[in-house]
DNA sequence: TTGGTACAATGGTCCAACCAATTTCTGCAT
DNA sequence: ATGCAGAAATTGGTTGGACCATTGTACCAA
């Protein structure tokens, strides 16, 4: 008994997709380029708009797609027919467990990176990680601390510069989780404050080709930081708050 | 310059996955179950059929949920109202350096883990991870090399020790992409044998609670399946393949 | 130049119907 | 009773058309 024909059952969104990867590919769309109207490629793949927009749905659910009301739907990530989409799915309570947990896996993450951008790292992408660490400190300086803005940026060109995508991917979408924290509860401490100094020490080794020794500040900036929450939490919690 | 409005645009269908996460939570819905019809849904919910389903593809999309027509949509994952969505792409999920990228994300994790490992398993974990090793080792001496199951298995009571679930979530989901290239592309070859060493080296450090070193030692144990691989590579290159 | 206003374009929601696969029920033959 | 084929109901998949909410743009007046 075979049992080989999966094939076109009812998959008319699946396809969709897939034609509108060759339509990204061919047109050579980037991120940030907008896509063609749903209306549109309705009418261009002869099904009607609600089965686009499902397709849509569905790369929007994997952020490779975003939609902005009125205006379009714009690309995000590069797609190409042949990708493979790995949906990660955890419950991660808003509890401080679940945040040092995340901390955690950045920890290890910037490391890494950190370590793979002094192997990889040219004059160009050199240059950049210089550029954002001297804005980032410009910030801390004129608004003495808080340069959240700022200090992301000079993480992810970090991330950028390492030659690996998937290290983006991963941070940004646990900075989200980050935020559901930085908005309610504990306070907006004067995070950063502890672990300014070893952006530059990081920078450092970076660009002395060091790639041991960018890990090994990368970890101790994260260290800081992760003191620093502790102490936050520690202070909430003594301050009787839940 | 405040950014801070982003608040309620039109998001009906965020709200639908909200209350429908409630609703799996409240009747305690496992993996398997069946959840209520669209329709029955979209009256429930007091909205359009239409926006029950773009909701419902997006949960698809990630795996959470499983349509089958004609019968019903099934519950593919356990979910709760605050989950962490990572969703990976990889581009071209078969060439030599999406492979290497993989094992670059798994360094940095790893050697987290094993640090980690080392602060805090208690006895009982300590027991377990040592029992994995030796399996893994008799399995090793036994069958000459090639434990991938075994090897596995201890890597994966490493995270799982590591006290952050976090660890094991995001390794196990890329460990199936390791499977497609080990099906395929380069041959079996003898993975391990260099790395094999360092399984013990690793465990040793974590047993002295020793967490610098326990993060320098897998370091190297991944530093040199990565060169295993490289090797590979270059024989298959040189062989002419592709 | 500035500021507002009307209008068109676009994504978001809704409805009512029909199609296609699956499951369940029904009733007949054994 | 039992087994099974066919009808009917159930359920996800698709369609077309309509309307709403937001955004972008062109145009006009102060």
């Amino acid at each position: 008994m075979f049992d080989l024909p999966p094939l076109q059952a009812t998959a008319r969104d699946d396809a969709v997709l897939n034609v509108l990867a060759d339509f990204v590919m061919q047109e050579e769309l980037k991120p940030g380029d907008r896509l063609p109207t749903e209306r549109v490629l309705s009418e261009r793949l002869k099904v009607s708009r609600t089965t686009v927009r499902e397709a849509l749905t569905r790369w929007e659910g994997l952020g490779l797609v975003e939609r902005r009301q009125g205006s379009g739907t714009y690309l995000k990530a590069a797609v190409s027919r042949d990708m493979l989409h790995l949906p990660l799915t955890f419950a991660s309570g808003n509890d401080f467990e679940s945040l040092m947990h995340t901390l955690e896996i950045r920890r290890g993450l910037e490391a890494e990176a950190a370590a793979l951008c002094a192997l990889r790292a040219g004059p160009a992408e050199l240059e950049l990680i210089r550029q954002k660490l001297e804005t980032m400190e410009e910030a801390f300086h004129s608004r003495a601390g808080m340069s959240s803005d700022e200090d992301w940026d000079f993480h992810q060109a970090i991330y950028r510069v390492s030659g690996n995508p998937l290290f983006e991917q991963i941070i940004s979408a646990m900075h989200e989780l980050f935020h559901r924290f930085w908005e309610h509860p504990l306070g907006v401490r004067d995070f950063g404050h502890a672990s300014f100094p070893y952006h530059r020490t990081v920078y450092e080794r970076i660009a002395a080709r060091d790639a041991e020794g960018a890990r090994s500040e990368a970890l101790k900036l994260i260290a800081t930081v992760e003191a620093d929450l502790r102490r936050g939490d520690a202070n909430l919690k003594r301050a009787g708050n839940r």
